[in-house]
DNA sequence: CTTGACTCTGTAGCTGAGCACAGGGTCGAG
DNA sequence: CTCGACCCTGTGCTCAGCTACAGAGTCAAG
């Protein structure tokens, strides 16, 4: 299968494919005559178990341990899970953090309301001069 | 106020100044007899509204628009308003989109429980195989 | 045999928010 | 007057994950 047959099929970009090889992520496929890549058509689902795990939040690093764990037994799921717990982790708290952003923005946005004739924005003002322990 | 003191009093490097400037972010201060900037006090106060409202998830062109709003009476606050409503609804999305992807994940771990015994890597698999409706 | 679609390589650019560094200038203390 | 600490400018690098492009080669249809 050509590249652009298999970026089609994946949905990726054709220079995507490059770049994962780059990174060693797709091992580079054997040539035609012409110097043309042939990947086989197992990629096609390689390059979705990717995509899939991408959408899962694991970083391309992240997926490449996983790709060289595939296929190990035993051990190689309790290495899998590890890494799904600590992204799992890892999102967790990035949740947490955007949660806290919000919040606080939320009480900014509702500082507004109070003083509706004044000429100060009470906004502004609230981000310029709230206490510390709210930072 | 030199660079470094400045950079010192505001929790920043002092290459960051340069950055802000370069932005647009920071004013071009007055310079010394010696081609140095000499910052007024106030922008110590600048630079921690900046940082302040970057805690809160907002963009440096989001900051900008920001500082240009400031001291513009009512209308600026209604514009002012009007982008932390944005930054708000976009906060509220990503939450959305990673809890989705916490929940995907916590899924996945859970199914490792499952098969203990079992040679293959029941996280592996699931990525690999979970039906297109959970994707 | 030509044309056009495809592919190859290497390199450079993008986003966002900075950090690092070379090669020079300035300033104040001793 | 010298030394070290600071500052200047311009430029390039970082992270992640691509995307674009120039210039050359390959291949199949007509």
């Amino acid at each position: 299968m050509r590249t652009s047959e298999l970026a089609g099929r994946a949905g990726v970009n054709t220079e995507t494919l490059r770049y994962y090889e780059r990174r060693g992520l797709l091992v580079e496929p054997p040539r035609t005559p012409g110097g043309y890549r042939d990947y086989p058509p197992s990629t096609v689902e390689l390059l979705r178990f990717i995509k899939r795990a991408q959408e899962l939040g694991f970083t391309l690093v992240e997926i490449e341990e996983l790709l060289h764990l595939d296929n190990g037994g035993p051990d190689a799921c309790d290495a899998a899970r590890a890494l799904a717990e600590h992204r799992r982790a890892d999102l967790a708290e990035r949740i947490r953090d955007l949660q806290r952003m919000l919040d606080s923005l939320a009480d900014l946005v509702a500082t507004c309301d109070l003083p509706r004739a004044d000429r100060n924005c009470a906004l502004l003002e609230a981000i310029d001069h709230r206490p510390e322990a709210t930072r």
